[in-house]
DNA sequence: CCAGTTGTTTTGATTCATTCAAAACAACTT
DNA sequence: AAGTTGTTTTGAATGAATCAAAACAACTGG
């Protein structure tokens, strides 16, 4: 997996670096985490990383398709691993918490707005925001 | 229009003051803008107005549901006041220019993840990416 | 396998958007 | 008109992200 990883990075014509190497394996196969939590993550085995590292790599990766940026209102932006598929996301309102959804009821969702205003889209972010399980389990707030 | 804020305020439990008003009056009809965007229009009619007030009074209207606020990836958040309709943003990918969208396809779009993952889902907010008119037409960047 | 080139990371500082907190103040109530 | 409460001002602080220069490491080609 690992030696996946650099694999793809080569294939996007990126260097293979041990900071590369972390962000993605800290990033794992699932999940959405900010630049913070990953730079936590990374220290665990590579200490001398720095945070503007990480930054760098994210964006550097990002830009090379081999991660997805979100932004959800409210939160700092969080990266993934899922790229290429189109999906959206699920986002808590209580605890910000992130969860993917494949996709919506039918086909290409949302796709096509009643009006474009003359936009060339090429994209639609669809954001579903609520309660997630545990959230709504403890009313206790 | 003026004195309907002022009744639109105390409508919602709000104490009726100038910068209140002027924030009101500034957002005008229709239009997406951020907190400094708004400072600058207010200062204009009431230059004793701090930032820290409008920001203050941006979260008070949007709590109170009077405005509406938007953050899109990688703009600062903007405000709105058309509020209540569940309408939809085109953000252009080249200038961050935003245009409403009144709805999508056919029916409340998007409301139906395929899957809600134990989520009690309140919202779906649509976000559609591309170039807008003027920057599709000077491709010189 | 070594040296050069280029891209990456470190180090350190800075920006931008936003929030916090206490004191001064103004709007609504009686 | 005075009091109470909510707002605004003033001043400072925070969090997220970016910028820039110097130190460094990965891939190229010899």
């Amino acid at each position: 997996m690992a030696t996946d990883d650099a694999e793809r990075l080569r294939a996007a014509g990126l260097k293979v670096t041990a900071p590369r190497k972390a962000v993605l394996a800290a990033l794992g196969g699932q999940g959405h985490f900010d630049a913070d939590t990953v730079f936590e993550r990374v220290r665990g085995e590579l200490p001398t990383t720095s945070l503007q590292a990480v930054y760098g790599v994210l964006a550097a990766l990002t830009g090379a398709g081999l991660l997805r940026r979100i932004e959800p209102a409210g939160s700092p932006a969080l990266y993934e691993r899922r790229t290429g598929d189109n999906h959206h996301h699920l986002v808590c309102t209580k605890c910000h918490t992130v969860a993917d959804v494949d996709c919506v009821v039918g086909q290409p969702p949302c796709l096509e707005p009643a009006d474009a205003g003359g936009f060339a889209i090429h994209t639609a972010e669809v954001t579903f925001w609520g309660l997630c399980e545990s959230c709504r389990s403890e009313p206790a707030a």
